[in-house]
DNA sequence: CAAATAGTTTAGCCTCGGCTAACAAATATT
DNA sequence: AATATTTGTTAGCCGAGGCTAAACTATTTG
């Protein structure tokens, strides 16, 4: 038995702060963060990608080492992986494209992340404030906040 | 030169959603993101220690990892890189405990994480769901957009 | 067209954060 | 006290995601 934890009693006394949840839950927070955190980078490079080819017309590896701060070494073994992974078509010296795969799930990435901004924005944080928190908190927001998230944005339009 | 985009034109045609922001305004983003990443796991263990030492008044190490969901091993190799950080002290089969840096990171942490746990639920998202994305989002929340939670969550008492 | 510049790929290195397996030490049980 | 169980450490493995340096390919420029 490695949980020789007792369980934390029925919420009684709240006198510092919540009481720790029980163990099982705990530790499904931690693992969702794992989770996330393995598909973050894939989901950033496969929206940048999609976002480069509708405001460029084409998304070459080199912008996306200028765009991420990155060496277009770093960028070039991404792209491979992308590849793999069957989420970008590329040729040499030529602009990448997103398979079918990518362009979903690129859609889907660019959809959650202008929800969280737009809804950082109806709250009130400054916008290059914005994109900065929204370019991280967009992997870690469950599709029960997003939904919230964008009535708020809806309800309090400036 | 590695910048031969040429910067976005002035907000003019709002068409297809938000433009792409300036290169260097982009890469602070991924670059900010990157930082939160080096410190999140370090953060966490400390928070986690420090909330074992005030509810159960002992933290071991086979605690962190049930309520991780993480081998003792991985605990292991922490708790040394801990150590070698000066954030907490260990004598092996005893409590590990914080030391000053740590208390103070641990506080720090721990008052963030509530900022946006109790933002998260005065929104109206269900504890559990808060308490998820509360963990991976902690670590993304900019000191103004953590004081814009903290005024929300005060003048939306439930 | 030759040379210079820009873009891309590859190779090799590093750290981090997981894991399992084996062992050691402390504690609990009988 | 002997044994069983729990707890902690160590070694060695792995993949992800950074980096630099070097080569190669395309494109642009003189
Ligand atoms: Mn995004
Ligand atoms: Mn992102
Ligand atoms: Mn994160
Ligand atoms: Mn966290």
């Amino acid at each position: 038995m490695s949980d020789h934890e007792q369980q934390p009693l029925p919420p009684t006394s709240r006198l510092s702060g919540d009481a720790l949840p029980p163990v099982e839950q705990h530790a499904r927070q931690y693992e969702t963060v794992r989770n996330a955190h393995e598909t973050e980078l894939i989901e950033d490079y496969v929206e940048l990608i999609g976002d480069l080819l509708r405001h460029r017309g084409e998304a070459r590896a080199a912008d996306i080492a200028s765009r991420m701060a990155v060496s277009q070494a770093t960028v070039s073994k991404m792209i491979r992986r992308l590849n793999e992974l069957g989420l970008v078509t590329s040729r040499p010296y030529r602009s990448l494209f997103l398979t079918e795969a990518g362009q979903n799930m690129a859609e889907t990435s660019r959809a959650r992340h202008d929800v969280v901004l737009h809804f950082l924005r109806a709250l009130g944080v400054r916008d290059t404030t914005a994109r900065i928190d929204a370019e991280g908190m967009e992997h870690h927001v469950s599709d029960e906040t997003l939904a919230i998230m964008q009535r708020f944005t809806e309800t309090h339009q400036t």
